[in-house]
DNA sequence: AAATATTTTCAATTTTTTTTGAAAGTTTAA
DNA sequence: TTAAACTTTCAAAAAAAATTGAAAATATTT
């Protein structure tokens, strides 16, 4: 297989992997371009290698900036903008994590402590309640361990929990 | 906020929150729907509840029950299907872990490995070669942590994973 | 074996999500 | 200040995903 060949197939596994995360395909594929190249690319590259359009690439580029894991690059003599991801597959890990434990996790806690609010005047809420105190029970562990991981650095994290299995 | 009100309400935050996980909207809810529910449910009864047709609504039955989290009941003297949500969250966490992990996971894994195959003869697939390979660092850890989380029980590897904040 | 109840399937439709591309906006250079 | 280079926005179009509903299949009862 030539390299070029495997880069494709890379971009093309990573962006099908994307939609059953509830990612945008090409977001992935934009992401994962950028991962296999050797140096930053401009827009026009990205559009021109991926066969999308400018308004879909930029708005993608975007995304993958808001989460933490692409970066602008600036060329001296270029007045467009290139982009590189971060190589550091443990850091962009740490960061998907860290974003989604903001964006999703920690509403979905705050909204079961809400629901537990219920009326149990006669206690015909007691199975619901006992409901959402589980939710809450593996929910609010995720979100600290989580936390943890996002927060320790690899190898320190890795080895005590290689420890666990033995 | 009364009982009906909560359940409804968790029913659609458990919807809404799918679509972020590249699940079916419907399928959370109908999952979300047998959990608060007491009794077990017929096909019928969850059209109704949920106002969906009764092709989705025993489409999503079905998925759920391959995903091991539903199961069928049968009520004696009832012709009709039952169906109740297993109620252990820790449980449910491990099976969609478990499952998630066999579907998507280790996969990606086999098909890391398989680019790994890539004709480098002149050197130039150095840098794909260093990003496959802390690719499958990080992913086959993963894949080990999680077959851990799955297979144990819930307050050992809590109470573990807790002393390590320490 | 026929009638009835129930479940499953799937082509057609609807809804949602993604993508396009051109216009508007912004920045830089002359 | 003007023009060119480049980026962003967003309404419309296209594509993808979910849903419907009725017909077919299956199971149960009489």
């Amino acid at each position: 297989m030539k390299l070029n060949e495997a880069k494709e197939k890379f971009i093309q596994t990573w962006g099908s992997l994307a939609s059953s995360w509830g990612i945008n395909r090409t977001m992935a594929m934009v992401h994962a371009l950028l991962l296999v190249s050797e140096t930053p690319l401009s827009t026009d590259e990205i559009m021109e290698t991926l066969l999308i359009s400018r308004g879909n690439a930029n708005m993608n580029i975007r995304e993958l900036m808001g989460w933490g894991i692409v970066r602008k690059e600036l060329k001296m003599g270029e007045r467009k903008e290139f982009f590189v991801a971060d190589k550091d597959i443990w850091n962009v890990f740490k960061q998907i994590v860290k974003e989604r434990r903001k964006r999703e996790l920690e509403p979905v806690i705050a909204s079961i402590e809400e629901l537990k609010k219920v009326d149990n005047g006669n206690g015909e809420a007691g199975e619901f309640l006992a409901l959402m105190d589980s939710l809450l029970h593996v929910t609010t562990k995720a979100n600290v361990l989580l936390d943890l991981a996002v927060k320790s650095d690899e190898n320190w994290l890795m080895s005590k929990l290689l420890k666990l299995i033995k």
